[in-house]
DNA sequence: GCCAACGTTGGC
DNA sequence: GCCAACGTTGGC
């Protein structure tokens, strides 16, 4: 699997958040979820993914990439889970909204649209080529 | 180790 | 603000 999804509630964490760091980064830290864990843990250096705005907005806002791959985050007590560090790439054009998302049959089987709740997610190929091309890049 | 209860997430 | 989906917790 080549490419990534996280989620953020622009709330908690935006992409304008994310610009602001620039290149040192920021840590993606606070995911309590093994499926995410898994993603997070399979994920190599450098490697794009799309950071999607959930609840408000609603829609892939731009391409950030993994800066630092998965290390122990040392806000989670138990010791169980980790975190990876990404830096903002470039931002989309157009933001894809989850609406078009769903009215695009090439992406029907997008982890977005059937397990929505899962914060970081893998996106395969063909489905990153379609959503950066609906973001005008 | 199973499963019911509960909490959280996120779309609508 | 509501509710469905799903992950986690805790009693047994």
């Amino acid at each position: 699997m080549a490419h990534w999804l996280v989620k953020s509630e622009p709330k908690k964490w935006s992409w304008d958040d994310q610009v602001k760091a620039g290149k040192a980064g920021t840590y993606w830290d606070g995911v309590r979820n093994h499926s995410a864990k898994l993603n997070m843990m399979a994920m190599e250096e450098r490697r794009p993914g799309l950071f999607y705005h959930s609840n408000e907005g609603k829609a892939v806002v731009g391409i950030v990439k993994v800066i630092k791959e998965y290390y122990p985050d040392h806000t989670d007590a138990s010791g169980r889970f980790g975190m990876v560090d990404f830096q903002v790439v470039r931002p989309f054009k157009t933001p894809v909204t989850l609406d078009m998302i769903k009215g695009e049959s090439a992406l029907a089987d997008m982890v977005l649209v059937n397990n929505s709740r899962l914060s970081v997610q893998p996106v395969k190929d063909d489905e990153w080529e379609t959503v950066c091309r609906m973001g005008g890049l």
